[in-house]
DNA sequence: CATTTGGTTGGGAACGTGCACACACGGTTC
DNA sequence: GAACCGTGTGTGCACGTTCCCAACCAAATG
């Protein structure tokens, strides 16, 4: 405490390695795993560490070993997906956690624009992050497959849409989902589905529209296309959509929407066609975000379980920086019953 | 580890060097300003920095410098209120953004549990962050003036609520916002105005209340106690305390409420009481954050200068950086009329 | 007793950079 | 001719860590 304001400078390994009668290599051994240290020595170490309040200086130890101990969470939505849509939150604080918990510092760098792109592969390549988080809704993004081209280890959030890309990747199993949405509403005794889909180039898209085809086939109705519509999960795209299945398909009697926020436009647009929702035309979501229950009236929806898809993304990412090969994750949905349908 | 992409390890300073014919030092010269450098021996380096794709090494620089060239988010929120308000987005996107324009990255930090605190504490006092944007509603937080007293350069969004305190920060004007939008109701032909205000340990509870009352007195109308009360800034609350004013005082023919979200739970409680709005109730909000726009009716609220008030800090930070002073910056709000009022 | 073995330890070298310093240069001034 | 300029350039060192290698020791083996 001997200068007011300014920061006294930080104690050392050497410091450490003076205060417990032993070298900087035995420091540094207990710091790394404790192989190959006596108990004595061990404990003599962990006192110093603890009486000097060393921390390591990760740049020192970054400079040697190449590895820089932190990762990217880079984001490729334009900005408006990224002011609108809370399951990004969601996301981005799980990881944030998840990484936390191992000790690795999560640096967000937004890549909307290419100028943005060109900054953060410069940072990447330098090898100032061991590896990224990636998450972009139209997965055909090229991004992951450059830097996992470039040996940096990414772990996507979605399912990228080339079949032959090796990149790993973390995703709820849409098609599922929307095979219980479908039929949930079957069981409700509607027959006139319509869905508003992702956009085609997606999987969020062509899965979900998958799973609602199947389902519909099994039960023996067959696919009418005028109830059919794709949108790019935007509030607004939701509306539009659902309004072109009305003047389209006048007595449909459902709709499953392939996003929460795209179901919120779907019920504004049923609310000024005067339909009642669940009386006339029942509505489906899909992701349970925030904006599910906050719908009047709260949305049933299909579960993605977001804690669960960051905590596997850091898990994989993880396992990859320690040398494991990508590797794909699917987790399960789960259906919300809630007043909509 | 040369994997199947094979990362090739980075040019350094060494080799742009021996390209350019010249030594370190004249590189370095050129990095950190180009003073004392001859045109000459500036272009050769320039473009051997070009041909060989150099990029400069944080980690050896900041072991040297002392500083780490990067800075903190730092939030101190529960985590139902990271979730829940998009201010948050905006906020966090408009930093890295700023951020990003000098290089700077930004390091995601939730300090919620006093594990989390602890372990950012220690992350920089070792000194890896050079700064810290700090975002709490609950702004009495000790965590802003632990770090100054500790010399670690701060700046907070929101006014701080001990007015002694010396920390950096920006907020928007907090009692002009909230005098315009009494001013507006009034104007509005309203006479009986409610307001749900924020925690009395908040500058946002207490300055937008106080200028309510200022200009109720203006106005030569006393203030019926009875008419105000006080939320958490979650929806819930807005709707709880509607109902609770609307139990006290069944006359009110308007409620200034001191957020958007808040505003949400309003608007759905005067629902259910059976009052349409506008029409027997006005209803003005505070934020201008997307929830006002999606909101049916859309709110008339006061805008934060959200994205200015960013820049602004991250401004404030680097000058902070640069040797200057701490700074309060505040900046001016406005009045957005929509369809509630 | 000499030698090997295996756990344990210390010391030197390196990582890539910035900074302080020394030095070169041609032109003044004393 | 020596001592000073100011500008431009090269060199050695330090930053804090990890890695490698040699050295050590006690116990086990020949």
């Amino acid at each position: 405490m001997n200068n007011a304001g300014g920061r006294r400078k930080a104690p050392t390994i050497h410091d450490v390695a003076r205060e417990a009668g032993v070298s900087r290599g035995t420091v540094s051994r207990v710091l790394n795993g404790g192989h190959y240290v006596s108990p004595a020595a061990q404990e003599a170490v962990n006192s110093a560490i603890r009486k000097t309040g060393y921390v390591v200086n990760r740049h020192a130890r970054s400079l040697i070993t190449g590895r820089s101990d932190s990762v990217g969470f880079l984001l490729t939505e334009p900005q408006e997906r990224f002011f609108e849509d809370p399951n990004f939150n969601v996301l981005l604080r799980g990881c944030t956690q998840a990484l936390a918990a191992h000790d690795i510092p999560l640096l967000l760098m937004l890549a909307g624009t290419e100028d943005e792109r060109r900054r953060i592969k410069r940072f990447i390549t330098a090898g100032h992050l061991d590896g990224v988080l990636l998450v972009t809704s139209h997965s055909a993004d090229p991004v992951a497959e450059e830097l996992h081209k470039a040996g940096v280890p990414v772990v996507q959030c979605g399912k990228p849409m080339r079949s032959g890309s090796k990149v790993s990747y973390v995703a709820a199993d849409d098609r599922d989902g929307a095979r219980d949405m479908v039929r949930h509403l079957l069981s409700r005794g509607r027959r006139r589905i319509g869905i508003v889909t992702g956009p085609p180039d997606s999987p969020g898209g062509v899965d979900r529209l998958a799973g609602y085809k199947e389902v519909l086939a099994e039960a023996g109705i067959g696919v009418d296309e005028r109830l059919v519509i794709s949108g790019d999960y935007s509030r607004g795209s939701g509306e539009a959509a659902t309004e072109s299945l009305l003047a389209r398909a006048p007595d449909m009697d459902a709709v499953f929407v392939a996003s929460d926020l795209m179901a919120l436009g779907a019920l504004t647009a049923l609310r000024r066609a005067g339909r009642r929702v669940p009386e006339d035309v029942s509505v489906g979501g899909f992701d349970d975000s925030v904006a599910a229950t906050e719908a009047t009236p709260a949305l049933t929806t299909i579960r993605q379980p977001y804690d669960r898809i960051s905590a596997e993304m850091v898990r994989v990412l993880l396992a990859q920086l320690g040398g494991e090969d990508p590797a794909a994750v699917i987790l399960p949905t789960e259906l919300v019953r809630r007043e909509s349908t």
